[in-house]
DNA sequence: GCGACAG
DNA sequence: ATCTTGTCGC
């Protein structure tokens, strides 16, 4: 078992120290577990966080969806200073101590934590998503934007289709079409989920944009927290 | 050395 | 991520 509070304690000054933190926690990331079934009774929880490089301030957001019926149930915000900067590969180690300062103020533990970036798809399999996931014990996920250094062929037209995002041959996670015709976005797994799982859940969340609506509902508060803070 | 590169 | 105008469309 990992201790979160000693983690943040020690967190990383340079990129050498941040790539051996990833190198030593990444065995603790579980890949055994499906998930939380679509459907389920609970709480989805996305996180997002917004930055003001000129104040070197930095907002999270955690905003709780009823899993099923996606309305907002409970919403948390923190504000902090800047921890790391962005480097691709290490982009974990500027987010994260804000987000658990969020997470951590939601009234409810979530049941499943959804990540604006990547889980295992990364340089050392190790993401934001999976990252979060081993801090916190919970299940997560990750869905990004853009597809990083990885290669894909782009899924079907249709809503709901997918195509296997790859890392040479080994599939990382999946492009996934939330909305007919619109670009797809990238699904990984972060912790104590499976791939299949991820992308149902995903789909479920996007059921109106192209975003999930955890993504979109994070995103919106945390830059009102930051232009309050 | 050069380019690419989640947010 | 963030900087940014207008513009097309429901």
């Amino acid at each position: 078992m990992i201790s979160c509070d000693d983690e943040l304690r020690r967190w990383p000054t340079d990129e050498a120290q941040a790539r051996a933190v990833q190198d030593r926690l990444r065995p603790h990331v579980r890949l055994d577990e499906a998930g939380p079934e679509p459907g389920f009774e609970g709480t989805v929880v996305g996180v997002d966080v917004a930055y003001d490089d000129e104040r070197d301030v930095v907002a999270a957001a955690a905003v709780a969806l009823d899993a099923r019926t996606r309305a907002v149930v409970d919403r948390a915000t923190a504000v902090g200073q800047v921890s790391f900067p962005y480097v691709p590969g290490l982009l974990a180690f500027r987010e994260i101590p804000t987000v658990l300062d969020a997470l951590g103020r939601l009234a409810r533990t979530p049941d499943l934590v959804v990540c604006d970036g990547y889980g295992l798809a990364h340089p050392r399999r190790f993401g934001l998503a999976s990252h979060l996931g081993v801090l916190t014990g919970l299940p997560t996920i990750g869905v990004a934007k853009n597809p990083f250094t990885f290669r894909y062929a782009p899924p079907g037209p249709e809503r709901g289709a997918t195509s296997p995002l790859l890392d040479g041959t080994e599939e990382v996670g999946r492009a996934l079409r939330t909305q007919t015709g619109v670009k797809p976005v990238f699904v990984s797994v972060g912790h104590r989920t499976g791939l299949d799982r991820a992308c149902a859940h995903t789909l479920h969340l996007a059921a109106e944009y192209r975003l999930p609506e955890t993504t979109r509902a994070a995103d919106a508060l945390c830059r009102r927290a930051l232009a309050d803070a």
